[in-house]
DNA sequence: ATTGCTGCAAAACGTTTGCACCTAT
DNA sequence: ATAGGTGCAAACGTTTTGCAGCAAT
């Protein structure tokens, strides 16, 4: 069965937040965890629409945030005014580079960074949450940038 | 007189690129490097019109580009869907913690990630351009943090 | 029975654009 | 003279909201 960790995962969560379990969000979380790499909200909405999945736009956008409160998915912000998420399923945290020519977004884990946010959020006096860094560059081989000029 | 060096900088920098020297731009560069901390191309304006300046929203928008291309001002993004801008001018490279729960934005330098950026866009066959390392964290100390709960 | 959720459409939000007029070159 | 900039209002795309009806508890 699809999901099965994941589905016990938001149900514990929803039933601690007294949040109702509802069939909707059940479909948004797969939808969501089944999505290959970055998505936006209404990119999600599309997809299920074209699933002849019945939900709102209104709901995709409230569970997407209750799974981001439970760390099934990542909010992630590349620089424009976009809300992007992504499945944190069964994956590592890492962070991104984003091609400024083309838009291309690549992954990597660099372990030089890994202990930093928590260190610098002690150092000044706070509890880390989370963070985001983002690199933005050129690609160097034109061959890997489809709008490189 | 104010802003002398950056009326220079921006002089050349819209001669260079064949646009044009308006009073209007450089009533957005005084303002946009007079503001005080972080702001969205919207307070500026609001700003200026409460100064009894005269430009129009589309020009504050457009020049704040402008600016940030000759990088006398830098674009940040703090995961809210809203751009905003900072003035670059006689300032460091510096990184940003938000408060979760407050909203507040405090700077700060960190060594350990000066060379990073540069060093990741190499590994990775990119040639940097700029970054954005962001943490969210949560105030410890709850008399600094004006909604903490 | 109650409280919370859903779906829809409308509103809100920051931002961008089209166009007529104006101005720097 | 002309290419480019300005200002206005309207359009844009994403996200949020109000509300009536519905469903989980």
């Amino acid at each position: 069965m699809k999901h099965e960790k994941a589905k016990e995962l938001f149900t514990d969560f929803l039933k601690n937040e007294k949040n109702r379990i509802t069939p909707e969000r059940f479909e948004v979380m797969e939808s969501a965890l089944d999505y290959e790499g970055h998505f936006g909200a209404d990119d999600l909405y599309i997809v299920m629409k074209n699933l002849k999945l019945t939900v709102s736009r209104a709901t995709v956008y409230k569970t997407l945030e209750l799974l981001v409160q439970c760390k099934l998915i990542s909010k992630r912000n590349f620089g424009d005014n976009l809300t992007r998420y992504e499945s944190n399923f069964k994956r590592k945290i890492h962070d991104h580079l984003i091609c400024v020519d083309c838009g291309r977004i690549v992954e990597f884990v660099n372990p030089k960074l890994s202990k930093l946010p928590k260190q610098i959020s002690d150092e000044l006096g706070f509890d880390l949450s989370s963070h985001s860094f983002n690199i933005f560059a050129r690609c160097k081989d034109t061959k890997n940038c489809k709008y490189n000029k």
